[in-house]
DNA sequence: TTTCATGCAAAGGTTTTGCATACGC
DNA sequence: GCGTATGCAAAACCTTTGCATGAAA
């Protein structure tokens, strides 16, 4: 699991500075670590231990830190960009995304790697990421029927 | 295959208006098949048969015709929304996205069904749609090395 | 003639950028 | 002290919306 010393060590050895401002947000990803927040939800808990932080602070570092691999950015279709922990050493996941609640469920899974093999396999496309959505209804969804 | 008069059949079924405009769009969509097109793109290719076409109009149609599942809303991540035909009865689809040339391929493939299946067990999500991108290297750009 | 669609321009929302200041190293 | 990072505000970008006009049915 990563913690917060090695996001410093990651910073120092690419020449990055540690600032108070890069620590907090990541923090933040850290006390939160199933969430998916946006540049948005960032700023609004950040600010509450460094008041004056801009939004462009927090843009620019979430771009740094999903550069470096620590974060990755999602993609839920809602118009902005998402961002969770990447895990190291942890399964990769999906995403099932619930059309009627908008709640978002992680699902692990190895299952695509055969599929990445034979897609290689036929296309000659060399894979070394992807991102799988599922759109659907989340069991509470499905029990509350379909009116309303 | 889908057809301008199928279309047409559908828009008046739901009591939608037949205009030149979404003909005009419809068809550009029908004579590149098998592109991408963002909104812009098609604002650029039905400028030329209708001169003063806005480009509201051009996002009002692509958003009726995703809505009545001619279209299908494609995201690349770049920013904006693209949209292709879809194609009924076609098999699916996924999406191989070039990091280096952008290039986009097509995959045709039905393995996600079994997965589809172990994902809607496990988690009693009832899935009705997804999305998969593989990101990665189309062979020529493999071919050209690393460099440059 | 009634209703819906269009074009234009303005507004909306997210993200990026320019620049002077501040701060980590 | 040097060079990067920050905060602020403005700009950029895609998309949506309001409204008067125009056209389909």
């Amino acid at each position: 699991m990563l913690t917060l010393d090695d996001v410093k060590d990651i910073l120092r050895g690419k020449e990055y500075k540690l600032t108070p401002q890069r620590q907090i947000i990541m923090q933040a990803f850290l006390e939160v670590a199933d969430m998916h927040l946006s540049a948005e939800d960032v700023h609004n808990i950040v600010k509450q231990q460094h008041t004056d932080i801009g939004l462009a602070t927090v843009y620019r570092t979430l771009d740094l830190l999903a550069e470096l691999e620590v974060l990755n950015r999602l993609d839920f279709g809602d118009g902005r960009s998402r961002y969770e922990l990447n895990k190291a050493g942890s399964h990769q996941h999906h995403h099932l995304l619930c059309l009627r609640c908008g709640s978002v469920i992680e699902f692990e899974d190895d299952l695509l790697d055969e599929l990445e093999m034979v897609i290689a396999k036929k296309s000659k496309f060399q894979i070394v990421d992807h991102q799988l959505k599922f759109y659907g209804y989340c069991n509470a969804c499905q029990e509350q029927g379909s009116d309303e």
